[in-house]
DNA sequence: CTGTTAGCGCTTTCAA
DNA sequence: TTGAAAGCGCTAACAG
């Protein structure tokens, strides 16, 4: 493994009898250059098998083409959000910094934050929830003073930042007006911890999807749980005490539904004769509990997606100000939330 | 969002009346600075509000503290590696640089290793499972040509690389040894695709299982998954075609096993009376699945933080050794087979 | 203990 | 269409 030093600009400059500028012109195809030149300059790239060290132009450059992507357990927002974010930074030309962030204090989010921007970063992606005040800090000079973009996931719409987001609200809706449509009376919700956002958005669902149709919802018809499959186990338990009539149940996530179809069982109740189960995309396999489960599924790579598009545009704008006149200084807000979410449902 | 301009090194100097260097060796904690200076020097830093910029040092040192990971999907190894590898790396001083593979051609993997080289990576942690000639890579000139170093994840053992797995074939053993203890005869398996090496090393396990006890092990004991849910149901139906005296079944994975749950249910098969089924860990939620299902348990954050352990401790030995003297040139292989596999045993 | 001088490899700016 | 010079912010190597 010895250490053959990677060629630089100033080699290929020498092998090919011109100055630095011409090579730096020719890999950043500059049109101001004659094809003669080009071709020569071309060829002695690929004798040195010279490449460009990113790192030397980001140094000079003053930016490094990689977002930073701030994550809790690269788990809260599942595999397939991730992919959609890496796929679409990949297209766009730029690389992942990962951070995971353990817990939301001021005195974790600091450190972090300046980890990334010491890196350069020329934007960030905040992919951790919204969990009640865990977005406190936007409201400090902490956020005021980041110098880079950042679009954050899934969290309620907020004056100085942009969102990238389902519609949890319409999902709520939608998975209720099934059950409905299905002809159920007495619609139960299992509901996710009400600090996420995510899950509170769904509860107004459900409560929307009822009143509309003139039904009343009350409080003691609804049980929080935590999201694992044992909570949602324990909570239909509860949930069938307070509200014996039930004949179907919103569940705020497929895990806990597991767990309900778990405890019905052992109920002896029947799905879906005596009981209707719905529950809201985080498992792949829905399909294949037993019995199937009905869910509400979203598009995830799809929100990574936007999530980085977003991103990127402000970034190019960003630096297309820059270098033409810095006059736009209006805070630039992107709220996107994305409507479409769609009923898996099982026969 | 006006850009003030980040206050560099020099500027701390010029505040703080000393050299350049002096702020250097301050903020590298060398122990040459005399108390004085380096409380003045640490004032001025406070003062200005400066952070080194990380990209100047990457430049100037020629290394950037920070490790590719090659993966694909995110999802072959589930989060849970990836949580063990991204907290290693944040201990150890390292920042994660983020690249998904689609395929394995080296028409993929070339560009990949450029960019990731390109950008200085210190270091590289290979995620991706083997399969099939999926690694024939390493056998070509672009391997060797790889300056810095690299641990592969869950392949088998090879001279040139440096590999950090489980050992699947001692879990696939223990699974089929559980079942043998609890008194079932008759065996069955369904495999992973056996041009994964993981899936081929569990089914060494189980005939290893088998042999010891003298059971004869014949091939249409034994059908091939793809991994998920369906095919699990599938090969369930074909094997129980082939086995009828079937009173057990190894399966795989996890998500195969719930089909096979499925699959079991509509046989009017009971579980565990008719048919033990035991699974191989990659979904938390087995212990959910109607029945439980009784698996076998992976420490996969442990493997992620080993393989990110292996890699730093040889990039550090790789730049002492290039400090000091180039003497040691022997290949530096490290075959870690990680031997735990924990038998989570649902009741 | 501290300062000076170079230089990392590229882009930017200005001249020719 | 090309080149020369300067500089990005830091560290390394050598002096003092």
């Amino acid at each position: 493994m010895q250490q053959v030093k990677r060629p630089s600009i100033s080699d290929v400059a020498k092998l090919a009898n011109v100055s630095k500028q011409t090579v730096s012109r020719v890999i950043n195809e500059s049109p101001n250059v004659s094809d003669k030149t080009r071709q020569c300059v071309l060829q002695a790239i690929a004798d040195l098998g010279f490449r460009r060290s990113e790192v030397a132009r980001s140094f000079s450059q003053g930016r490094t083409y990689s977002l930073g992507v701030v994550g809790r357990n690269l788990i809260y927002f599942g595999t397939s959000t991730y992919i959609g974010i890496a796929r679409q930074a990949e297209t766009l030309g730029y690389s992942l910094l990962l951070k995971e962030l353990p817990d939301s204090s001021i005195d974790q989010i600091e450190p972090m934050l300046h980890a990334l921007l010491d890196r350069q970063v020329d934007g960030i992606v905040w992919a951790i929830p919204e969990i009640s005040d865990n977005h406190a800090w936007l409201d400090t000079e902490l956020f005021d003073q980041i110098p880079v973009p950042i679009v954050f996931l899934s969290m309620a719409p907020h004056p100085k930042a942009s969102v990238v987001a389902y519609d949890n609200f319409v999902g709520g809706m939608q998975a209720t007006q099934h059950l409905l449509e299905c002809g159920r009376q007495h619609i139960g919700h299992i509901t996710g911890p009400l600090d996420w956002w995510d899950a509170s958005e769904r509860r107004r669902g459900w409560e929307a999807a009822l009143q509309q149709t003139g039904r009343p919802v009350l409080p003691n018809h609804m049980v929080t749980g935590n999201w694992d499959a044992a909570s949602g186990e324990a909570a239909f338990h509860r949930l069938l005490e307070n509200y014996p009539e039930m004949d179907a149940v919103f569940v705020s996530n497929d895990k806990m539904a597991l767990g309900v179809l778990l405890a019905a069982h052992d109920k002896g109740l029947r799905i879906p004769e005596d009981l209707a189960v719905i529950g809201f995309d985080d498992i792949t396999e829905s399909a294949y509990f037993h019995p199937p489960l009905t869910t509400v599924l979203q598009n995830k790579p799809a929100l990574g997606q936007l999530a980085v598009k977003t991103l990127v545009h402000k970034i190019e704008e960003k630096f297309q100000t820059e270098t033409q006149t810095a006059l736009d200084s209006e805070p630039l807000v992107h709220q996107l939330i994305v409507r479409k979410t769609t009923l898996m449902r099982v026969p």
